[in-house]
DNA sequence: CACGTCAATGACAACGTTGTCCAGCTCGGG
DNA sequence: CCCGAGCTGGACAACGTTGTCATTGACGTG
């Protein structure tokens, strides 16, 4: 900015009058920077600019497990979306699920001064926000709760879901459904293992414990799972998938049985009405569940100081076929 | 900072030193400074020490068409994972191919003094990039050429894909292939496009205009297209998708069809193989691309500043059974 | 002509850090 | 007892901006 000052013979600060456009300069004077500008390549350094102003940084941060994963791209799309209408930028960062790295990303996000802090919470301790917070950084946690702390919070109705994923096995006559989830350590897997008990319950059925695997689950724990639950005196006749991934990693595994389980899986996925059977999902509207979390944390930066909110979305089942019978 | 220096009775120098873990600080000053940091939640200002260091922002930005997309979100992943080996972080903006936005998006991240950029362009012309490139801002494109600039570039061999979808297609006895490409503004459309003319010219087939269709594409597009292409007296009997969108596009629209072209999609996807029948791709490594050009980002950044490179990735064709015969 | 008004511009401090340099203290050796 | 070395700690400037206030000169008015 110096060097522009000096190029079109001006004061530093008539330079950052034109490049902020504020009145009060005179129209030859602002060319003549504007031509100094151009002719230099200047691009005002924002870092200083924020600094001094004391204001916004005009970002946010997003912390998710994996944002190769589709649920959390269209997360971060919806966010996005959300942030641009407000002018700010997003800081993604993947943990992992790794509670220590999920930590470390907040941090240096903090030190950054990002505006907010969007995060779907690996780990189950989150002490360390609480300073944070406190210095009036809004914070709203995603599709999980946090573990210790009360905060804005935007769910899905896990519970709900899965209770609808085995009245509907149920009504189809199943008697056995089996849960394969995600470790039990995650809100949503345990959530989702809790309504598929409820659910067992409300249709009058025997829960029988040895139908639950819960993960983490790869191809091979899948395998597994489907020996021990299907291939018994007693089979599953129909499963419940806790997360898109585990549904693929089932299909994937039953691709080439000639019988096969009915099947609901949590999460809906591209193409699952293609498949044959088309799969029976629990869905959510994940741009939604972005969107809502998004709008919350901008109305936090708007000056809303009420206190936590809790906020769950509707799930719906959707019946393609799979959940219907054994094929 | 000063209100640590002030609670822990020591100068501001002082506590900087500890907070960078200087040596020469007394341990009992260092501690009485560490509980004061911790007293009130300090945390330092990133921006106000890059601005005094005049070091790196220690973020790169990637500008790419839609986080959403399955491709670019493991693109995104890829280039965050190799990030983080060098303690950078990620920031993302989707452009919507709309160039204008590509712009604004570019130069605000340079404003932000990104220490790098990689960008799957929009746009066909990216001298505003000049300035800031001469600059020392070093810039990798993706996927997709820059329109009107030297620069270090990443691509998939998109002709030789094209090329191998028609000679798959020929050598299962097919002379009429239908090409549905993305809008021939994108350098990945019209490169495919190529390709395709050429694998005819290989097959020694007798190319036919009509059994083109570029997009953009929607639902109702691709009903058209396939009407336009099936539906007549010579009729194609198989069909080349040029990127996964238009893939699953086409899917559904002919999910309810008694006869189906053979059919070979660019891009892989999650399930194509089981579907029914499972989709023959033209696949291409999407981590290794996105790696490819962090890398080379990276590089530029310690140093290299050898003239620009093109690198351009295999591809290869995943014969799964779509391809062999229309059904 | 003196004065107030207004438009255009500039000088200076400050944002929160860190690098440079110097001052004070302690301690051991001569 | 003096001196220098080594260890602590602080004062000050600077990074690139912008907010505050002062200065300059031109102009219109009584």
């Amino acid at each position: 900015m110096n060097d522009v000052a000096r190029l079109a013979g001006v004061s530093l600060k008539t330079v950052s009058r034109v490049v902020n456009g504020e009145a009060g300069v005179h129209p030859g004077t602002a060319t003549r920077v504007l031509a100094a500008i151009d002719q230099l390549g200047f691009r005002r350094n924002l870092g200083a600019r924020n600094l001094r102003r004391g204001s916004s940084t005009g970002t946010i941060g997003v912390l998710l497990e994996d944002v190769a994963n589709p649920f959390y791209s269209m997360l971060t799309r919806a966010v996005e979306e959300v942030a641009r209408q407000y002018d700010r930028h997003v800081l993604t960062g993947s943990s992992d699920e790794d509670p220590e790295r999920e930590r470390e990303l907040a941090l240096e996000f903090c030190a950054r001064r990002v505006d907010g802090l969007l995060v779907v919470p690996a780990g189950l301790r989150h002490g360390y926000l609480v300073p944070e917070i406190h210095a009036g950084l809004p914070v709203v946690f995603l599709d999980r709760p946090a573990g210790d702390i009360v905060a804005d919070t935007v769910l899905v109705d896990n519970l709900d879901g899965t209770v609808q994923a085995v009245a509907h096995l149920a009504r189809h006559d199943h008697r056995r459904i089996a849960f394969f989830g995600d470790a039990p350590t995650i809100f949503t897997a345990s959530e989702r293992l809790r309504g598929f008990r409820e659910g067992y319950a409300r249709a009058g059925l025997k829960f029988d414990e040895d139908l639950v695997a819960m993960g983490p689950h790869d191809e091979r724990t899948i395998l597994d799972a489907l020996r021990r639950t299907m291939e018994r005196a007693d089979p599953a006749t129909a499963l419940v998938t806790g997360n898109n991934r585990i549904t693929v990693l089932v299909l994937r595994a039953l691709a080439n049985r000639a019988r096969r389980p009915a099947l609901v899986g949590f999460d809906d996925f591209e193409l699952a009405d293609l498949l044959n059977p088309p799969i029976s999902v629990i869905a959510h509207d994940t741009t939604a569940l972005g969107r809502a979390a998004a709008d919350l944390l901008f109305a936090r930066l708007a000056g809303d100081n009420s206190p936590p909110h809790r906020v769950t979305l509707p799930v719906h089942l959707i019946a393609r076929g799979s959940g219907e019978k054994s094929q």
